[in-house]
This record gives C-alpha cells, structure tokens and sequence, in this order.
DNA sequence: TCGCGCATCGGTCTTGGGACCGATACGGCC
DNA sequence: GGCCGTATCGGTCCCAAGACCGATGCGCGA
C-alpha cells in the first residue's frame, strides 16, 4: 500500500485527487496539506511513501516544501503536479529533490501510472518537460555522499576544491599556515583521501562545488 | 499518418515491430533497415517521420545512424529502442539528437502512445533513463573550454582527475615517471593551471570525469 | 630534405604538501 | 570539576610535484 499525502492549497483540487487515488487500488491518502509549511510538517508526521505537490501556494511553495521534505526524509519521493509547465518549476523543483513532475491536464490513468512508476523509485516528467530537459543536455552525476565534517573543515575544503593553496586558504580564512594545514590534514584522514586532489574529487562528488 | 522506419539487425524483431505497428491507428510503416548504414540511406529515401531505431547493430551503430539522420533530415525524429538501458547508450543517443529513449520491454500499448508523443515533436525517455538525466542535470557544469591537447595529454589528465599520483600513472600507462611528468607539465602549461589541482578543476569542466 | 609536432626519457633543483609530534583555549555536557 | 570536541598555532621531517635543462625517435607535410 502507497501511502500518499495529497499538498495543493484549493480544496477542490485536494478532494479530487483524494477521490481520484482512494479509488486506485494499492494507494492510500493518509494527509492533506494546503501550504507547503503544512506539507512539511504532515511529511514528518505521516511519513508518507509520496507526497503530490502543488507548486503554488502560501506560506512556502511546493519547490522549498520539496527541498525541505526531500532533506529530511530521503525515501519520500515527491511528485510536483501544477497547472502550469514553466521552466523555473522544473527545474526548482528537479534541484529541490523532485523525483517527477507533472501537469494537472494529465489523465487520471496516467496519473496513477506515473505515481506507481514514482513510487517505485523511478523519475518521471511531463513530455514537454522533458524534451526540454534533454534540450538543455547538461549532465553531472552523483548523489550527495555525506560528509563528516566540521563547518569550518567544510569552508576549508570548498577552498581546496577551487585550487586554492594551503597558503591562499591561510590568507582567505585569516588563520594561520599550520591550522590550515592540520584542517587539510583531518580532512584528508575523514574523508580517507591520500592527497589534496582527492578532496578536491570528494568534494565535487558530493556537490559542493 | 505517421510513417515509420524500423532500423533492427534481427529480422524477428523488426517482424514484430512492423505488426504492432500496422495494427495502430495512424501508423503506417513505410521501411526497414538491419544495420546503421542501412537506416541512413532509407531515412534519406522514405523521409519517414519517425523512425524506430536499435541502439546495437552491424556496420553502423543506432547512435551514430541517428547523428546522421538528425544532421540531415532534422524533421525526422528518432526513437531509441534498445535492450540495454545502459549510460552511454542514453547520453549518446541524447547527443546525436534522438527524441527519445525506451526498453524494448516496453508494453505494446505504451510504446504506441510514445511513438505519438515523439511524432508530436516531443520527447520522451524510459523512467530509469529520465531518473539519471535528471541527476545529471541538477548538478549542472559549466559547458565552456574546449582542450587543446593532444590524445595522450587528455589520457594523462583523465588519470590526475582520478587522483593518481605521477608514479601510478606511469605505471598505468607503461611508461617512464619523465614521460608523465612532462605530459603533466604541458598539460598545466595549456590549461593555465598552477598545479595538479586545478588540472582536476579543469577535467571536471570539461566533464572529462 | 628539412622542419615541426608529438611522445619518449633523464637529470637537477626548489618548494609545497602532508605526516606526525606537540601545544593552548573555548564551550558544552555529565 | 573533568571530559571531549573543535579551532587555533608551532615545529620537524620526508617526498611528490613541478620548473627547467637536456636529449632521441617518429611521422608528416612543405
């Protein structure tokens, strides 16, 4: 049983689709949320398996209720459903952590589809959304590793990242050679990297260049 | 009426095909083609609107049947269908302009209605297709400098973007540690690179990684 | 034939990177 | 009060990195 939580701030549009996956076997709605701040919090409390999201509404938008949703609760896919196919949502939402995006004139059929299709860990866009996505063809990889490290160790290796050296990095931060260094040093025995270059690896796999 | 060719190297295959197709309503298939060269000289015979193209084949492969189709008869538009749903074969077919990609295990009624899509002049990709673009896209790069460097200085840089040392290069490609570094110092000569670093900065630019 | 780009190799020299040792100070926590 | 994590700083030691010098052989086009 899918567990969804139905988040779109008009109350006709909420019904209907809670009308619309009630009668769809193997889904659930287990909450409704009219705001993306309500979203949030109903996503921490009901921890559902798919959230349908509205783009627009008040309070805070689906795009940062997905962000913060996504951040939270990684095995929560979302699933952006809007009236409208503006670039901007697509790809706020796709940055945000939206595992598919759809328009509200889609089927209902094809609704369900694709919320199965979700669900099963797959992605999924809109036609139009996707020929653009392939128009705009720019593709670097790569899920976020974790890293463990310190606020400042972090600053430190977004420096090393963009090639700066230990000395620049001294001068940048204002402490001195040998604090640098000892950072440079615990980031290289946390992150089991030999040499700086593989900071500078990690840290583009974990996006933070 | 969409006409349609079919471009497979097994005969089964395009036999299949060339059914399901006839079957649909606006469909009609209008050649078939067992190899890549084969699918070039009948895409500029039949000016089919769409064709059906596999990704492995003799003589010429899918993908590069479709860099040619596209580069000549732009309002033909490709559809990958391919056993595999391997990266190279997506992001290659992507380059060479094909407006969609699908599993050749995609259901009759499916591939039916994806064939209307692209025919539409949309696109369309497999979900497990569009899950990895749409990773490769939220981390976008920064498409700029093309190198100028020869083969063997992009081998060597491709190995410093992987971390390896000088030694461990020499010894992966067979040659003396002189020989790596003097590859090392041109490469940071014609990348304007200080160090080793910001040849690594350098390679991810230039999605070389 | 000559020149040129490329790949290959060797040497010397300087410097930055990194390991490893030490230390102090501050703040939170039990 | 004592413990621990974090940030700060200093020193020594070793080695990979990189600059800069030289060289040879090969293929290719003028």
């Amino acid at each position: 049983m899918i567990r969804v939580l139905v988040a779109d701030d008009q109350a006709l549009i909420r019904a209907s689709f809670r009308r619309l996956i009630s009668s769809a076997p193997g889904f659930q709605v287990v909450g409704e949320a009219a705001t993306g701040a309500q979203a949030v919090t109903a996503s921490a409390r009901d921890r559902p398996d798919l959230v349908l999201m509205d783009v627009r509404m008040p309070e805070m938008d689906g795009i940062e209720a997905t962000r913060r949703i996504c951040a939270d609760h990684p095995r929560t896919r979302v699933l952006m459903v809007t009236t409208f196919d503006l670039d901007e949502y697509v790809y706020g939402a796709l940055q945000a952590g939206a595992a598919g995006f759809l328009l509200k004139d889609t089927p209902p059929a094809e609704l369900i589809r694709s919320m199965n299709v979700i669900a099963s860990g797959e992605s999924l866009l809109a036609p139009t959304a996707t020929r653009r996505l392939i128009q705009r063809f720019v593709n670097p990889p790569s899920r976020a590793a974790r890293l463990d490290i310190t606020e400042r160790e972090r600053e430190v290796l977004v420096l090393v990242a963009r090639g700066l050296s230990n000395a620049e990095i001294a001068q940048s931060l204002y402490v001195s050679l040998s604090t640098v260094k000892t950072h440079v040093s615990n980031l290289l025995t946390k992150l089991d990297a030999r040499t700086r270059v593989h900071l500078v690896i990690a840290a583009h796999k974990a996006h933070l260049v």
